[in-house]
Formats: structure tokens, C-alpha cells, sequence
DNA sequence: GTAGATGCAAAGTATTTGCGACAAG
DNA sequence: CTTGTCGCAAATACTTTGCATCTAC
């Protein structure tokens, strides 16, 4: 939480209008990763009379600022999350949803070495697991 | 090209209709990943009469019995592909859209060790390479 | 003041579904 | 025969857009 959201519009020199300021707040105070429709009924909690259409051109105005990030996971909704420093993959519980974040150093340098070995410059990846919980202990 | 997607159906007890044998040829023969429009038009040229709502129910059902394989790209529509032994992942070139097929055997264990870490059994998972291609040599 | 943002409703995509006719086993 | 499939068009789900109005800078 180095900065907020609304601190990164200023820097990057997005204006801001009241609705997209209730956005960034919303998102930044978000710990999951809200689709647009929920995030909308968040918001609307705010200020009911916020147009969905405004969320959907809000979140995509931010990704394109770097200040979101969008996952397409698994046979759903787009979902956004705040875009920090520390980027991260996501292991998925496919019982519950739930969405663990991680990192691996070793993967991300694998990832780098695949795409070398191909005559490409890494740009962006994807990496998600999807998994069961272990019964156990 | 071990066995043909109509002797898959055939083993696992999925009825063969006219159009499925042609949805499944056309798969069969197709070395790329085609979104639904795109099978339906390749579909076509052979049989004109099958209609669209054929072919995704179609590709769903070949999907439940793990005889394709169904990728979300960024930004795109769903794309499909058979489902042989050999799993691999993608690279994809972010100018052409050309998808390279790869396989990283320690990028696939540290995936099981990851989820592993967090108590996890790892079910499946994705992992998409996204980048240009290098100048130079 | 002015360029860009908003709300609304209508339009787009991608995909699914209800239904009567039809075909596979 | 009988159950499941097909084609069609209508329906759904998600997202984008045109336009008149409004607002941040």
C-alpha cells in the first residue's frame, strides 16, 4: 500500500472526477479480485447513481495506465486487481475460488529463458495453477 | 497424430453425428488454435448446412470428455486445440498473434512444488507466454 | 471556456438455449 | 422406437458506444 490509487492518477496525470476518485478508493481498499459487476455494487454502495458503464471505462482507462491489472481466469468475468510493485502469479482453489497469491523466482526466470530460447524479449505472462486442497493433517 | 478425435469418441462412448465426424476432422487436421468462427468457417466448406450453435455445442461437449482443450488468450475469443499426451504451453507473439507450442519440464515441477507449499494438490494449470520477437542476430 | 467524462439506452460480441423436426443406435 | 442432436432464431451475458449534458482543470 505504498500509494493509493488516487495518488497514482495525480502522478500519471489522470484526471480525476468524483466517480473514477469512489473507483480508486474501492479498489485500492479490496484485498480479492472484484469483476466489474461486483465492483460496481461497491461503488454503488458509495454513490448509487454511478452508470456501469462508467466502472467498465474507468477500469479500463486505469489498466491502460498500468494502474490495474485485468485476469481472464477460468470460464468467468474479467476481474481487476491493483497493480503494484511486486508482481505475482495466482493459484486458484477450484472448490472454493479462492485465489492465493505467490511468487517464485525460479519460475519467472524459467519463463524469461523459454522465451530467449525462442528469439523472443518477454513481455508479459500468465501463469495460473488451479488446484484441490489437500485433505491431510 | 497417435488417434484421431472420432476414434476418441468412439472409445469413450461419444455418438458420432455427421456433423461431429466433420467438427472432428476438421480439428484433427487443423496444426493451430481456431476460435469457434474460425471452425465454423472451415467447417463449412465441407458441409454448409451445419450451423454455428452445432459447432460450440460441439466443442463444449468434445471439451467435457477431454478431446479438446479450450485457451481464453488475451483479449480474444476462446480458442481451441486437441488434447494429446504431450502437454505444453504457449508463446505467444504479441505483433503476429503466432502461437508457439513449448514444454519446460522444471517450470512444470516448480508448479507442483508451488502448490504444494501452500497445501494444494495441483489439478491443472496455465501458463502463457506473451512476447515480440528479437531484432537482430 | 473547453476538452474530456458521465449517464442512459441502444448496439455489439460471444455464447447459450427453447423448440419442433430429425437421425443414430 | 426412443433418446439425444440439429437448425433456427430468440435469449443471455458481458462489454462498448453514440449522444446530449455536465464537470475538472
Amino acid at each position: 500500500m505504498s500509494e493509493t490509487i488516487e495518488q497514482k492518477c495525480i502522478s500519471k496525470g489522470v484526471k480525476l472526477t468524483e466517480q473514477r476518485k469512489i473507483i480508486a478508493k474501492v479498489m485500492s481498499e479490496s484485498s480479492d479480485h472484484p469483476d466489474v459487476d461486483e465492483l460496481y455494487n461497491r461503488v454503488s454502495k458509495i454513490d448509487p447513481k454511478i452508470s456501469i458503464a462508467t466502472v467498465y471505462r474507468t477500469v479500463k482507462l486505469f489498466e491502460e495506465f498500468g494502474i490495474l491489472t485485468k485476469h481472464e481466469f477460468k470460464g468467468g468475468k474479467a476481474r481487476y486487481e491493483e497493480l503494484n510493485e511486486g508482481h505475482h502469479d495466482h493459484l486458484i482453489d477450484l472448490k472454493t475460488g479462492e485465489i492465493i497469491e505467490f511468487v517464485d523466482e525460479k519460475i519467472e526466470e524459467l519463463q524469461k529463458q523459454v522465451a530467449e530460447k525462442y528469439g523472443y524479449t518477454l513481455v508479459d505472462h500468465k501463469l495460473e495453477l488451479y488446484g484441490v486442497k489437500k485433505k491431510s493433517q
